[in-house]
RNA sequence: GGGCGGAUAGCUCAGGUGGGAGAGCGCUGCCCUUACAAGGCAGAGGUCACAGGUUCGAUCCCUGUUCCGCCUACCA
């Protein structure tokens, strides 16, 4: 225990130095490793299967391995450890699952550049020596996503630390694939895909990024193939695939167009002659020329009316988006353009059709049109719909069950908004294109027999990968098939795609617990109880575990899901290393310390808004550490001497106010945790601890500790001890550095504050009239300083105050807090008596009605010669009161004169307006006759 | 094109079930009052986007408008 001794400990035992002399401000660098080491060794982040506490499990979303850590993940994970650490605290067997994502596609990018740096590549490597440098990468890089976590003060559970690679991992994948493939929903196809010619692999739907761009739109003249008279216009947002169109569509019911269908038109610029069909689906009569070409390689839309009218396609790209030279022969491009055509770029290829077409007199014209263009959401390269053989799953009857597990309620969403975003994309979802042509990645367990595909398996592509076409025959298994079972032969060659990342994603909340196995883990901790995650990973992610929870394991794979929101430049602009707009947690965390920033992103965190993140909010809550440290060290220097064991009734007025308060304070953190609403918890501590802690109650302990002998102190000792300890272990989850530190150097129970009780609120603390009480005393006080203040008094100047009031109750109340009222209003005396005692001579007066309503009266003396000036500000301060007032008399004096008011408000309204309104007239009459006074005098 | 969210103090944002507008930061004035100048005390600052409606009463509920975000979509 010795080593972990706290700064505050140390410093006081092993220096002679005077306890004042302990450091003024937190220095958040020296605490923060010592206690994470700490609470490592003690292994309190670690769950156990054999507790007999309630479980309460989260996993994380796996950052990639790739990753460092952005501002995103720091809030992400800030939000998981509150809620870990309040659960934990609350004494559940909790578990929070870390682990990396493989991150197929950004990971080999990483990778590449490294070999190309190295003047080599990935091709030259061939695969299985790529994927060996890929592991030796992550074994080198892997984890430091992992410190920046640790660092960042996660109490994750990292015994248990998985990766998507892992071998359970990999097991729980081709497990799933198996079985899914087994029942008729996995199957391979050659289909149009997103195609990014960049990474020169597939990607699924929502892996492309739609942008909203300003584009043309281009008028095309096919002329009919027997009467060159009548010319179709077509209109085109593409105009260089029409080299592969292979038919003309027009509305069936259009009758410009209709006595069309069934004939033929020459294809401009090529030998081929295309039929003119009908198609009610693909054609909307009001848009363009009411007449579309279709290209049914090359667009989703014209992929299915191709199929609808069984047309050929004609493919004219290369995998690199460029016209290949087949594919301008099989589309029959006339001889003159195609030598000038082959190997053109999308761009260079559509500036040049389009200037042969114009040249030839085919183009009709061009209009500027908004169109959105899909990127690559990894390299923001221009996708490409391609026709290929890919593998899919056939998604809808996965999707209804996790349609029916959130409109049943057995997951919630929070903020409950999300549900109808998460509910229409689920109900209109397509089938996932699953596989990748990349080489890091869960290869796919399907396997061709060579013998039975000897004509098919000799293609190869430029990276020496074996293009297996769509017509083979793949025999999915969980190993290696040993013999075929059509020929029985033993030679396989195995499907070169990897899976889609997500797909391994998809099982984490199981595979990480041991699934397929039936691990005690999964028994304990799955479901799990709360899923935290950003709202842009709704669909790739949540919506995925959901279906694939859902049918393997029966059960959801989460209660809860929060969403929380991006995080924000101040500007509200995305961060981006581009922009250089970034706020680097690190670099925030080595300046103003770890809690402040996990305090900021937690105060931030309000449901349904991005949140715009500024340093300055940052410094601020660095400031509150900084408070919280020193209200610290103002307790530790006063507590010397014996504490009181007496019942809190037994104690001082302010010693039960503060309670109360305290009390409060734990009722609203606890409640507002439990509804996700981490802002209102963090600002409920912070004006609490600030505002009243600090600024009221250590204020008003000071003179009963003064004398260190008397009985007073020693209860209001034990006060702060337990209130502040109490606090401390409020804040923990939020601060979990700083309050370990302080509770360490405070008198406690137990070996950490992250395994001590979270506190609960007894309501038997609880008491209205002292608080009542003292926030009149407050109010006496306040009034008191403003009036000095406005006159630019220096507080070291005390000055002779009188207080009037003409109820016994209030002059009591006075009496009885005298000695607070002089020490905290700056008194040097003070007067208390009836309406016929008599002011100073120069002094300033003020009013102020009680929370019974009585009035209280009371001046404070001026110094001589300062008169003029403080009776010309003071005149117009109450000016400007009176006509506060005023408008407030007036406004409720209408409210009460109109019966339906008067007869249709509720009661409690009704009696809050009428002794407001009273309240208002006594204070109006007061200050008049104080301002009747300042003016007759000279 | 659909869907969702937002518009409240100079800035960033809170404001369960309608009943005297709040916080943080910033700003102004006075203060080194031995826990804290990363601080204390006090203060200024708002037709709650606009127009209607419901109601005794609307920042809050309803309708419409404008502007700004986000998600989604195959209108060539």
């Amino acid at each position: 225990m010795l080593p972990y001794l706290p700064n505050f400990v140390q410093k006081s035992k092993s220096q002679t130095m005077p306890r004042q002399q302990l450091e003024k401000t937190y220095d958040p660098e020296q605490v923060e490793e010592r206690w994470y080491q700490f609470w490592t060794t003690k292994g309190y982040f670690h769950a156990s299967v054999n507790s007999q506490a309630p479980p309460y499990s989260i996993v994380i979303p796996p950052p990639n391995v790739t990753g460092s850590l952005h501002i995103g993940h720091a809030l992400n994970n800030s939000l998981q450890d509150i809620l870990i650490r309040w659960r934990r605290m609350q004494g559940r067997n909790t578990l929070w699952m870390p682990g990396t994502d493989h991150a197929g596609i950004a990971t080999q990018i990483v990778v590449e550049r490294q070999l190309i740096a190295e003047g080599t590549t990935r091709e030259a490597l061939g695969r299985q020596k790529f994927v060996e440098r890929v592991w030796e990468w992550k074994a080198e890089y892997g984890d430091i996503i992992v410190q920046q976590l640790k660092r960042l003060g996660a109490s994750c559970d990292w015994d248990r630390l998985r990766f998507t690679m892992d071998e359970g991992l990999s097991r729980a994948v081709r497990e799933v694939f198996v079985r899914l493939h087994e029942d008729g929903l996995i199957y391979r196809g050659k289909r149009l895909i997103n195609w990014c010619p960049r990474c020169l692999t597939a990607l699924s739907d929502i892996e492309v990024e739609h942008e909203e761009i300003q584009g043309k739109l281009y008028h095309i003249r096919y002329p009919l193939a027997d009467d060159p008279s009548i010319v179709l216009l077509v209109a085109t947002t593409r105009p260089e695939t029409m080299l592969g169109d292979t038919a003309v569509a027009v509305h069936p019911e259009d009758p410009r167009y209709n006595r069309l269908i069934g004939r033929k038109v020459s294809l401009p610029l090529t030998h081929r002659q295309i039929p003119v069909v009908g198609d009610p689906i693909l054609v909307d009569r009001e848009f363009g020329t009411g007449a579309v070409k279709i290209t049914p390689a090359h667009d989703f839309n014209d992929f299915e009316a191709g199929e609808r009218h069984r047309l050929p396609r004609v493919a004219i790209f290369n995998e690199h988006a460029q016209l290949s030279p087949t594919g301008l022969q099989n589309a029959e491009v006339e001889e003159g353009v195609r030598g000038r055509l082959v190997m053109l770029s999308v761009p260079a290829a559509r500036a040049l059709v389009v200037q042969e077409l114009e040249a030839r007199g085919f183009l009709a014209g061009v209009e500027p049109h908004k169109m959105a263009l899909g990127k690559c959401y990894r390299c923001k390269t221009v996708v490409e719909p391609y026709l290929s053989p890919q593998w899919f799953v056939k998604i809808k009857p996965l999707a209804e069950p996790a349609v029916k597990a959130v409109e049943d309620g057995r997951i919630r969403l929070i903020p409950e908004s999300w549900t109808n975003n998460y509910l229409g994309w689920l109900r209109d979802i397509k089938d996932w294109c699953i596989s990748r042509q990349i080489w890091w990645g869960h290869q796919i367990p399907a396997w061709y027999c060579r013998n039975c595909h000897a004509d098919l398996l000799h293609a190869t592509k430029p990276d020496g990968t074996v293009i297996i076409p769509p017509e083979a025959k793949p025999i999915v298994a969980r190993t290696t098939p040993a013999h075929c079972p059509d020929c029985s032969m033993g030679d396989f060659i195995r499907d070169p795609d990897v899976l889609d990342t997500w797909f391994s994603s998809a099982l984490w909340p199981f595979s990480t617990l041991g699934w397929p196995e039936q691990t005690p883990e999964l028994k304990v901790f799955y479901p799990t109880s709360t899923l935290v995650t950003g709202l842009d990973i709704l669909f790739f992610w949540v919506a995925r575990m959901v279906m694939m929870g859902l049918k393997f394991t029966g059960q959801v794979p989460f209660r809860d899901v929060y969403i929380h929101a991006l995080v924000r430049d101040v500007e509200g602009q995305k961060m981006s290393k581009s922009k250089g707009n970034v706020i680097d947690p690190l670099s925030v965390m080595d300046r103003y310390g770890t809690d402040a920033l996990r305090f900021t992103l937690a105060s931030m965190a309000s449901p349904g808004r991005d949140i715009k993140l500024a340093t300055e909010r940052i410094e601020g809550y660095r400031n509150f550490a900084n408070k919280i440290w020193n209200a610290a060290r103002f307790i530790l220097i006063n507590l010397e001497g014996p504490r009181s064991e007496a019942p809190l009734r037994e104690r001082s007025l302010t010693d039960r106010w503060i309670t109360s308060r305290l009390h409060r304070c734990i009722d609203s953190v606890n409640r507002h945790l439990d509804l996700y609403r981490f802002d209102e918890a963090a600002n409920a501590l912070y004006q609490f601890i600030w505002h009243e802690y600090c600024d009221w109650y250590l204020e008003l302990s000071k003179p009963a500790l003064a004398d260190k002998g008397s009985a007073q102190a020693a209860h209001t000792r034990a006060t702060l001890v337990e209130t502040f300890e109490t606090l401390l272990r409020l804040l923990h989850p939020f601060m979990p550095f700083l309050t370990e530190e302080i509770w360490q150097a405070l008198p406690h129970t137990g070996d950490s504050i992250m395994v001590a009780p979270y506190p609960t609120a007894n309501e038997a603390a609880f008491d209205d009239a002292i608080e009542r009480e003292i926030g009149d005393v407050q109010k006496v006080i306040t009034g008191m300083r403003d009036g000095r203040s406005v006159q630019g008094i220096p507080p070291s100047m005390k000055l002779q105050g009188v207080i009037r009031a003409a109820e016994d109750e209030a002059r009591q109340l006075v009496e009885k807090h005298r000695d607070t009222i002089i020490k905290q209003a700056g008194l040097s005396n003070l007067t208390v008596g009836d309406m016929a005692i008599k002011y100073p001579v120069h002094a300033i007066i003020g009013s102020l009605v009680l929370s019974h309503g009585q009035l209280i009266e009371f001046s404070i003396a001026l110094p001589a010669g300062t008169m003029e000036a403080a009776k010309e500000r003071s005149k117009s301060r109450k000016e400007k009161r009176l006509s506060e007032l005023a408008a407030q008399i007036e406004q409720d004096q209408k409210k009460l004169s109109n019966p339906d008011f008067v007869s249709k408000a509720p009661p409690e309204v009704l009696e809050k307006t009428r002794k407001r309104l009273e309240e208002s007239r006594l204070e109006h009459e007061k200050l008049s006759q104080e301002l009747q006074l300042l003016r007759a005098q000279p």
